[in-house]
DNA sequence: TTTACTATTGATAATGATTCTCAACAAGAG
DNA sequence: CTCTTGTTGAGAATCATTATCAATAGTAAA
């Protein structure tokens, strides 16, 4: 597994890489149980808990985005190319978009603020399709 | 109290008008809890299930914003006016930005995937001062 | 004003996503 | 092999939020 920079003093256990593959092979944005359910097609012996450590531990190494979104449970994402994320107020369900312009934030207010944006990654909240009545 | 709209048949309570006011004098976006001490000071027979119920109504009333920023707790915001909201990706902390221009999303890629974006009160990930390095 | 009805409340229990604990296990260095 | 440290599965604990329920308080009709 290529994804994993050897550099740290952490392994690559069957677990992350079946966690990582599994996630790197949806464009859905599972929640921790979905990419639970995944991971037990695979390989039944690997915990929730497990599941849950490992997305962290990929989130923190940078190969995972978690969003936060609407809803109590957390998503996650392994498609790393540049794009933002539409979130339904409603559903829930994230869905991607790739043609989006940049944000673009007073330099002054900035200033002000102290404030470093990371606008990779953003989440526009809206309605989808079928929450939206128009 | 001129906020809550009379057409709804639910009441203008203590509870609720309590719950509003101390909101509206703070810019700090608080917490549920953070709320419930607030208007624990005014009154303290409120219970903490009345501060989420009320906050729950002055959402569905469009009274107030409710964030899902970072971190497990969700913050409440009672300034309509129209501003977005820089929510730092460590700390959690919430601070507001008026002066932003609208982002931009291609209107192919809009109708390819349906979704209505609700620009106001967005969310901008990233790092305040205390928590950027630079 | 009574009465009947419904919304609201405080107290507390329940929920559910996530995190923690801990004993067992595994990989690597020496 | 042995020591050290990271990782795992199982299950308990956490904690923000929501649900339950009996009591209460407006409101409208009689």
């Amino acid at each position: 597994m290529s994804y994993i920079p050897k550099s740290t003093c952490y392994r690559v256990t069957p677990q992350r890489r079946i966690v990582l593959e599994e996630l790197k092979k949806v464009c859905t944005h599972p929640t921790a149980q979905e990419v639970y359910e995944l991971v037990q097609k695979q390989d039944k012996s690997v915990s929730l808990a497990t599941v849950y450590r490992s997305l962290d531990f990929l989130v923190e190494q940078e190969l995972v985005i978690k969003l936060k979104a609407r809803g109590k449970q957390a998503r996650y994402d392994a498609d790393l190319t540049q794009h933002c994320h539409l979130v339904c107020k409603k559903c829930g369900r994230v869905s991607d978009c790739f043609d989006v312009e940049k944000l673009k934030i007073d330099s002054k207010e900035i200033g002000k603020l102290g404030f470093c944006p990371c606008l990779d990654y953003l989440e526009i909240p809206g309605l989808c399709r079928e929450c939206c009545g128009c």
